[in-house]
RNA sequence: GUGGUCGUAGCUCAGCUGGUAGAGCACCUGGUUGUGGUCCAGGAGGUCGCGGGUUCAAGCCCCGUCGGUCACCCCA
C-alpha cells in the first residue's frame, strides 16, 4: 500500500504539537470553570431540521448515512453539528426542566463543516464555547461579562495580542430602519463585506440589492467607517443625525460593553460598527476577534447575543455566546513554528540501562519517581550510554538517570552530572512537564 | 461547487533545447572498548502523485485523473 497522504481540512498534529493543543485546552477549561461555567458535551449528530435552523450554513452539514442503508431509509434525518450554539440551544430545550437559569456552560468539542479547505479553515476543527442562557429574559451585563471571560481565558498563552472587534445589531438595524431602509438584514450582509470588497461596491450594492438611494447608502458607509476603543462613537453616530429607538438601545448597549472592556481589559475591545457577522440569529451584541500579525486568518472567535434561537413556542430562552476557533487559532501558529513545546513526550527522566539484567532495579526507581509525580519511562534497550543519552536528546526528555551503586542524574542540556537520592530529587518546577513557548 | 497554480528522497528544493535521478538537512554505521551534541569517513533511502499517449528515448511534451495549495462563496 502507498504511504498514505494526509486529507486536507482534517489537521492530524504531530505529538509536540498536540502537547500545545492539549496545554491550550486545559488553560481555556481552567479559565472558564474560573468564571463558573459548567461543561457540557453533547452528541456529534443532530437531527437534519435542527441544523437548518441557522439557514445558509445548512450545505455545508455532513450528512450521516449508513453504507447498508435501503435507499429510501436509514438514518436520513442527522447530520454532524457545525458549531455547538446550535446543539446546545437543542440541549437547553430538551433539559430545561433539569437546569436552572441563567445558566452558563462551556464545552469543547470537535465540529464538522463541508468546506473547502484553506489556511486556517478546516472541515475538522475544536471550538471552545461559551454561552449564558436565561428564561425568558436575558440582563444585557451578559453581553458585558463574555469579552471579559474571553479576556481572562486568552491571557496567559503565549499568543500575539488579540483584538475584539463588537458591534451591535441593534444599533445598526436601528440606523438603517431610521434611515428608511426596509431590508436591514439583507443591508447587514452587504455591510459586512466592506473590507472585502470596498466602500463603492458596497455603496452599489445597497443601492442594486436594498434599493437605497445614495444618500441613503451614503449614510450606511458613513456608519460603517465608524470606529473607537471608548464610547466617543456614540456622539459621532448622533452626529450622523439618524433617530430610532432600537438604534438608541443598541448605542447604549455597545456603549456598555465598550466601557467596561475599557476598564477591566484595556486594549482587549474596539467598537466596530462595520462587523455585522453572516448569521442572521443574532439580535444584539456581536463579537470578532482577531490576531494580531494574522489578519488573514479571520475572526478566531466570534459571537453575539441571539434571543429566539432557543424556543419551544412556549418559552424561550435568550442567551449570548461566543466560539474560540480553537484549530484555526492554533494549527497556523504550529505549523509556522510560531508555537512550540518544550519537548514531544511528557518524560521528564529516562533511566538509563547499563545491561538487560539491570531492568528490574531500573523499573523500580522509575516507580519510585513516578510515585512522586515525575513522568519517568526506562531506555529501551541497554544500548551504549551515548545512545541512551542521545534517545532523551531527540525527544526533549531533560534529565537521564544512571542506576549504580551511587545513582547519578544528568541533566543533558548542560551536561551537569550528578549523585542524587531518588526519593527526594525534584526537577525544576518547569521542567516537570512539557510547556508552550514562542520561540 | 467554480477558477488559478503546484505534485521529484523523511523535510526543503535543483534537474539545461527530451538522452540511464541530484544537493542540503535529517537518518544509519564507524572513528569513539559504555556519557550524546562538534568534526571526519562511509552507508542507506526514489513505482519522479497515478493512468494513458507522442518518441529510438519522457522527471521534462500531450490528454486524463487524484491530491496539495490559493482565490471566490461562507465562516471558527
Amino acid at each position: 500500500m502507498p504511504r498514505p497522504q494526509p486529507l486536507s481540512g482534517f489537521p492530524e498534529l504531530l505529538p509536540r504539537q498536540r502537547i500545545v493543543e492539549q496545554q491550550v485546552v486545559d488553560h481555556l477549561r481552567r479559565a472558564f470553570e474560573l468564571h463558573g461555567f459548567a461543561n457540557v458535551q453533547t452528541r456529534a449528530v443532530e437531527q437534519m431540521d435542527q441544523l437548518l435552523r441557522k439557514g445558509e450554513t445548512s450545505k455545508e452539514v455532513y450528512v450521516l448515512r449508513r453504507l447498508q442503508a435501503d435507499s429510501g431509509g436509514g438514518d436520513a434525518g442527522l447530520g454532524l453539528h457545525f458549531d455547538l450554539t446550535v446543539p446546545f440551544a437543542r440541549y437547553v430545550l430538551e433539559n430545561a426542566g433539569k437546569l436552572n437559569f441563567p445558566f452558563r456552560r462551556y464545552q469543547i468539542q470537535q465540529v464538522w463543516r463541508g468546506e473547502r479547505p484553506q489556511e486556517g479553515r478546516f472541515r475538522e476543527f475544536w471550538q471552545a464555547d461559551i454561552d449564558i442562557v436565561d428564561r425568558d429574559e436575558l440582563p444585557a451585563h451578559y453581553e458585558v461579562e463574555i469579552p471579559l471571560v474571553i479576556a481572562d481565558a486568552l491571557r496567559g498563552l503565549p499568543l500575539p495580542p488579540v483584538r475584539m472587534h463588537v458591534n451591535n445589531r441593534k444599533l445598526c438595524q436601528g440606523f438603517y430602519q431610521g434611515l428608511g431602509i426596509d431590508d436591514t438584514d439583507e443591508a447587514l450582509r452587504i455591510i459586512d463585506k466592506l473590507d472585502k470588497v470596498g466602500p463603492e461596491a458596497v455603496q452599489k450594492l445597497l443601492i442594486d440589492q436594498v434599493e437605497a438611494t445614495p444618500e441613503q447608502a451614503e449614510a450606511c458607509l458613513k456608519l460603517a467607517e465608524i470606529s473607537s476603543e471608548d464610547t466617543s462613537f456614540v456622539d459621532r453616530v448622533k452626529a450622523l443625525g439618524v433617530t430610532d429607538p432600537l438604534l438608541e438601545e443598541g448605542l447604549g448597549e455597545l456603549a456598555a460593553v465598550v466601557e467596561a472592556a475599557a476598564d477591566q481589559a484595556p486594549g482587549l475591545v474596539v467598537a466596530d460598527l462595520k462587523i455585522a457577522r453572516g448569521l442572521d440569529y443574532y439580535t444584539g451584541t456581536v463579537y470578532e476577534t482577531v490576531l494580531e500579525g494574522h489578519e488573514q486568518l479571520g475572526s478566531i472567535c466570534s459571537g453575539g447575543r441571539y434571543d429566539t434561537l432557543a424556543s419551544d413556542g412556549k418559552n424561550t430562552y435568550p442567551g449570548v455566546g461566543i466560539s474560540i476557533g480553537v484549530s484555526r487559532l492554533l494549527v497556523p501558529l504550529l505549523s509556522s513554528g510560531a508555537l512550540d513545546a518544550t519537548r514531544e513526550v511528557p518524560t521528564c527522566v529516562l533511566v538509563a540501562l547499563a545491561d538487560e539484567d539491570g531492568r528490574g532495579e531500573a523499573n523500580a526507581l522509575a516507580r519510585r519517581l513516578r510515585e512522586r509525580g515525575v513522568p519517568t519511562q526506562v531506555s529501551p534497550s541497554a544500548a551504549k550510554f551515548g545512545k541512551q543519552i542521545k534517545f532523551a536528546d531527540k525527544r526533549g526528555i531533560p534529565f537521564v538517570l544512571f542506576p549504580g551503586e551511587e545513582h547519578q542524574i544528568k541533566d543533558i542540556r548542560s551536561g551537569e552530572q550528578t549523585p542524587v537520592d531518588v526519593d527526594s530529587w525534584e526537577p525544576p518546577a518547569e521542567d516537570l512537564h512539557p510547556r508552550i513557548v514562542a520561540p
